[in-house]
DNA sequence: GTGAAAGCGCTAACAG
DNA sequence: CTGTTAGCGCTTTCAC
């Protein structure tokens, strides 16, 4: 009971029993018991986070600044990747919440209702990111993938005077759902948008190389590109060089992320800046107040974005 | 106690109870506490991986499959991130320790003798990863890095015949003894070897252009770069596509990593392959072997490494 | 085949 | 200011 002390209220001991008692400690090599802490005071100070893969470096900066933000405070992060198949998903959302998180970060995964049904029924905070979605379960902190779209196809149409446009994009929800707002906007403002051109997760730069070939045979005359990621964007840069295609000339070519590589291409790569450190700090901040002190209200943060205008567009 | 048996013997029980059982379990939303569990058991199922940081994608593929391959067995990854500082690497691990990891996974870290005490005060595994350091605590999954320097330097003067090399690399430590051992092989095969222009971590694209303008202006001739990351060599193609400086005519670039990205570049680039994934895996099986059935004598495991020759040398 | 007792390490509450 | 008691949820052991 004493050494508890110590180690939870070291004022209610009188000083020479406190240093007594790390002496102790420290001759001993004695490691304190979080699973029994965790057991006897009904909070594990843990918090897990479902990613649908940690590669595809967009979430990368998100989980890194969640790591380091929730260490500082003594809990830490189990990451759980979901992959793609629902099966998995809940499975994996079993064994999590076997451990008795104290809450939840979820990135755009959760389709089954039942994984949903579960993470409500544990009864702890969750805070689903980089993206706004419809009804969440709980808090939420991103921004509007449709407003991205429909932002770059206003600067590609209304500011850069282009009017045949397309998308080289990834095939997931997100990145479909700008695209989606893009076409609908630049339509709505008299430009063409051809049909997308659709490359499997993850989006890497060679699929970007490849991506540009096979829209310059369908639409050789296309004038305005926007990639759903850098990476991809980079390989469009580098085979349009390879081809003669002048950028910004005669194309101009957005990409997604603003990852640290985008400033230093050649053309510098114009794209959409969304601060993932961000996302984590404040998803840190939200869960750490909801986990020690009183319930907040259910929130919406919308971090938003930024397009930065670079070279190539 | 029917519903222990139920989880974990479910063999030992009549088959209605069996099902009494579970359709109890369904109704009531029963979720196992593996905190629990844990405390009585004296295993957590828990395993912790120390890695100085999680971006530089270098250790990415390794953590994932590490990730799955644990998840697939019923334990969960915590990740901690040591940065650069000793104090908190100390920190850190006393707040992972406390959570009865049964193993530990370390990536080139573990800079103060008293965090290895520590760790070997725990009496549980501990794999080493992406290293050969010379005195293991434990086990060990990685491949030599004075090897590949050793590799590279012969690779580019007795295969491509360059003479003026260098080293545009990373200032960590096992960036560094790649690029001593390639300026020792060089110069004893006769070529020369400029001082290394080192950047500071994380070796990003943009570092690799600065770094190849200011290596020219030290070196005009040199006909050979190895690079401490893909990334790198990236940005040096891109540098020198932009000052007219032809590769691998005039110089050959070689990278390290082999990303996705270094089939696609333009030229196409030579590189270092290391198989992250499979180190990934390799640990997960040697601690899984290690926590479930009888300790296996300590090894080490050469991963080793390949020289992927492309079009940039 | 099923249930009762006990204890893993910890800490809130009370006693001294 | 320090110590005793009890119980968090689980599983090994022993009764029935």
């Amino acid at each position: 009971m004493t050494v508890s002390r110590a180690i939870n209220h070291p004022d209610s001991l009188r000083a020479d029993t406190l240093a007594r008692v790390k002496a102790a400690m420290a001759a001993t090599g004695y490691v304190p018991n979080r699973l029994a802490n965790g057991l006897r005071m009904g909070r594990s100070r843990l918090v897990a986070a479902l990613v649908p893969t940690l590669s595809g470096p967009i979430f990368l900066p998100t989980i890194e600044m969640l790591t380091s933000a929730l260490a500082a405070q003594g809990y830490q992060l189990m990451v759980g990747q979901t992959g793609y198949s629902e099966a998995r998903e809940e499975e994996l959302l079993d064994q999590i919440l076997a451990r008795r998180p104290d809450g939840i970060v979820l990135t755009g995964v959760m389709h089954s209702a039942a994984a949903r049904r579960k993470v409500l029924a544990a009864g702890i905070p969750v805070v689903e990111t980089w993206d706004l979605v419809p009804e969440p379960i709980d808090t939420l902190v991103g921004f509007s993938h449709e407003a991205v779209g429909a932002a770059v196809a206003r600067f590609l149409v209304a500011e850069r005077g282009r009017r045949r446009l397309a998308v080289i994009g990834g095939d997931d929800a997100r990145s479909l759902r700008r695209a989606r707002a893009f076409a609908a906007q630049a339509e709505s403002l008299g430009a063409t948008v051809a049909a997308p051109c659709l490359v499997p997760a993850p989006a890497q730069l060679g699929a970007g190389r490849s991506g540009l070939r096979a829209l310059l045979e369908r639409a050789p005359a296309v004038d305005g590109i926007l990639c759903s990621s850098d990476m991809l964007a980079l390989g469009v840069l580098i085979e349009a060089q390879a081809r003669g295609v002048a950028v910004p000339g005669q194309m101009a070519v957005v990409g997604f992320g603003d990852l640290a590589l985008a400033q230093d291409t050649e053309p510098a790569l114009t794209t959409v800046r969304i601060d993932g450190q961000r996302i984590g700090e404040l998803t840190a901040a939200l869960l750490l107040q909801r986990m020690q002190d009183e319930p907040l209200a259910s929130a919406v943060h919308d971090v938003g974005f930024a397009i930065v205008a670079r070279g190539s567009a």
